[in-house]
DNA sequence: CTCTATGTTTAATT
DNA sequence: GAATTAAACATAGA
């Protein structure tokens, strides 16, 4: 589920269940989610505890309570927040659950499920380290061309592989870095270094349009199930819908990466490479 | 059985 | 030391 729209959807909707409401019982024996602390040490925190609201920066969630304790959530690969009531019994590749209390005198139990245990949930008193690296966020902060120009020029990797790079820009994962370098019809084997104003503004304007689709696709869905429609994403051999080329299929910094070799330009710097 | 997967961290190598 | 690359993590689904 896990990239900046599915978190921004997610900070929304636990927005809603939560925000005012007040922690009655925290459970959780899940030592990897909860790394490097020891889940009951963790758990007996929360209890008592009120939720003042959650913000969300790239990939990471941040629920605040009274207190100043926070909470800090990441998905991982598989990870996902869903309410449900206190007598639903524990569901599939359930990790962490949450008793509360609302302002109302309702209860409610929200889980948080993790198949793969990718994601991770810690409490601090303090924001992380893994949040204060975070660069600009796409939607609380913006895009600025000029900015993520100038953190282009001090990577020489691929532009897909620095997009993906969270201290250049939070939030930006497979998905999105493949849908937009398709938007800006830039080959995402290109030098990041290499490219120029305007490419580096046709890759802003790619990733607005990019998370704008995907976030529209989760508000109409409501509380529905959606199926994302992706430009390239996920389409590997099947026609580019701009030119019907065959989309290619490659490895680029151990994530696959699909594209169109038509459509997608590389831009190389000159320079020659050094040694052989 | 094999391959791939929306992510990040860590060890190894250049 | 900085940068790059591969491997590891854990599980489900095609």
């Amino acid at each position: 589920m896990p990239e900046l729209p599915d978190v921004e959807w997610t900070r929304g909707r636990l927005q809603k269940w939560m925000r005012g409401a007040s922690i009655t019982s925290a459970r959780s024996d899940d030592a990897r989610v909860l790394r490097p602390r020891a889940p009951a040490v963790v758990m007996r925190s929360l209890v008592g505890r009120r939720i003042e609201s959650v913000s969300r920066r790239g990939k990471w969630l941040r629920i605040e309570l009274d207190h100043g304790v926070y909470v800090f959530s990441h998905l991982g690969m598989t990870g996902e927040w869903v309410e449900r009531s206190t007598e639903e019994p524990t569901l599939r590749a359930e990790r962490v659950r949450l008793d509360l209390r609302r302002a109302d005198g309702r209860a409610a139990s929200v889980r948080y499920l993790d198949a793969r245990r990718f994601g991770r949930l810690l409490v601090a008193r303090e924001d992380i380290l893994e949040w204060r690296e975070l660069g600009p966020d796409p939607l609380a902060d913006g895009l600025r061309v000029s900015a993520l120009r100038a953190a282009f020029a001090r990577r020489r990797r691929a532009v897909k592989e620095t997009l993906m790079d969270q201290t250049v820009l939070a939030g930006v994962g497979n998905i999105l870095a493949t849908e937009a370098l398709f938007y800006a019809r830039i080959d995402p084997r290109s030098r990041s270094d290499a490219l120029s104003e305007a490419q580096v503004g046709a890759v802003v304007r790619g990733l607005r349009k990019a998370i704008r689709k995907e976030l529209a696709t989760r508000e109409r869905a409501g509380d529905e199930g959606w199926t994302d429609v992706f430009e390239v994403y996920g389409r590997k051999g099947q026609a580019c819908r701009r030119c019907e080329t065959p989309l290619e299929h490659i490895v680029l910094g151990g994530r696959g990466t699909t594209f169109c070799r038509k459509c997608q330009v590389r831009r190389n710097s000159r320079v020659v490479e050094t040694g052989a």
